[in-house]
DNA sequence: TACAACCTGGGTGTAACACCTAGGTCAATA
DNA sequence: TATTGACCTAGGTGTTACACCCAGGTTGTA
């Protein structure tokens, strides 16, 4: 029966990880009725192991809570966590691309910038390199005035 | 002289993003006197603009606050915009090496489990598709050596 | 006996909002 | 004029997965 540092230290995370775990409900440690310490055993052992595979193949927590409910109740968990894991999937699928995005957008604005000035701020003007680079490609506004051009560097 | 949702629609954000916003003292709209509804002027309205400007550029809202401030303070803001993008530059491509690390894994994983039959838990297992995962890539325990249960109390 | 290293519960902070509550305001309509 | 419906206010909660801090109790060792 391991305490948390002990059990932290086996898988490599924080002890107040392992107490968040806790506290979610994810892991159900018996206690120490001397001093209210908890203690892990084997069945906590596998479920943490379980969990933080579950993490690095990219499930939640509510993911795995979901998983391990399941499991709780005799039903087969699979189709659940082959559903979800497809679901991650999409979802991370989509994040990289807008990250992507952001990515070209940065890295023209920043390639951009290095023929720029530096300038002092104005009544008009709060940083003319975002400024400009915002009306070069209009995106901000709903209504964005009525040039119809897109110059893109 | 605007209120919040009219300036909302304005910019295509929502009134409570605005809220977000004051709230934050990014933007300092006068108040109507009668009623205290927030009134933005065009000053507002270029500050917004500048600030959801620099947001599509990954610029997070405590960069853009000291964007801002240093604008107040009459300084130009451009070195520390081109040092803050390229930091946000560089945390966003880690950020996606780890996301392309993690994709790899959730696909392959998904993909191998096609030719995994779905299985009941029992005590020593809960979902064998992550499980099974997980031992053929070893990776949660910090001492991969499997055997042995020590300590007991 | 002192000290380090551990333990407890509970609270705060992180990012950028979305949503909700309870109640006040405003313009147009019935 | 009374009633809508759309708007406004402040303030609070929820989201994710923890990290960090606090004050005070426990354990093991020198």
């Amino acid at each position: 029966m391991k305490t948390v540092t002990e059990i932290a230290r086996r898988f490599n995370v924080s002890a107040d990880t392992i107490r968040h775990y806790t506290k979610l409900g994810l892991l159900s440690p018996e206690r120490d009725t001397a001093n209210g310490y908890r203690r892990y055993g084997i069945q906590q052992e596998r479920r943490l192991r379980f969990l933080l595979s579950a993490k690095r193949l990219g499930f939640t927590l509510k993911d795995i809570r979901a998983i391990l409910d399941m499991a709780a109740s005799g039903d087969t968990p699979c189709p659940l966590v082959r559903k979800l894991i497809d679901r991650r999937l999409e979802a991370i699928r989509e994040e990289m691309r807008d990250a992507q995005k952001l990515m070209a957008r940065m890295e023209c604005a920043s390639s951009d910038w290095r023929e720029l000035p530096d300038r002092a701020p104005s009544g008009e003007s709060i940083c003319h390199l975002i400024e400009t680079w915002d009306s070069a490609n209009h995106l901000t506004e709903k209504y964005s005035g009525n040039h119809i051009q897109e110059s893109k560097s």
